[in-house]
DNA sequence: GTTGAGCGT
């Protein structure tokens, strides 16, 4: 099975508007199927969003619809950068 | 009141 080499379903959301939350993808992730977890990476030197977070779905299907949906899609302005995760 | 490639406190 290819989902990037992790044994969980998690998808690289980028290329995000810096003032998008946690809860704003969480709600647009769950149109594509049962999000798990969503976090946004933050900055922990200067406490601001790094522009790019990771989302977890329930199952592969779900990772891989919010890929064919969002990918290159635009969200808060921006066009949406979401792929598998590495890690 | 800022910025823009990235794979994770």
């Amino acid at each position: 099975m290819a989902q990037g080499g992790n044994t969980r379903f998690s998808v690289y959301v980028g290329n995000l508007s810096y003032q998008t939350s946690e809860d704003d993808l969480g709600n647009f992730f769950s149109q594509a199927g049962h999000v798990t977890n969503v976090r946004l990476v933050i900055d922990r030197e200067t406490g601001r969003p790094k522009g790019f977070g990771f989302c977890e779905f329930a199952d592969e299907a779900a990772a891989q619809n919010a890929i064919s949906m969002f990918n290159g899609q635009d969200f808060n302005g921006r066009a949406l950068r979401v792929n598998m995760a590495n890690r």
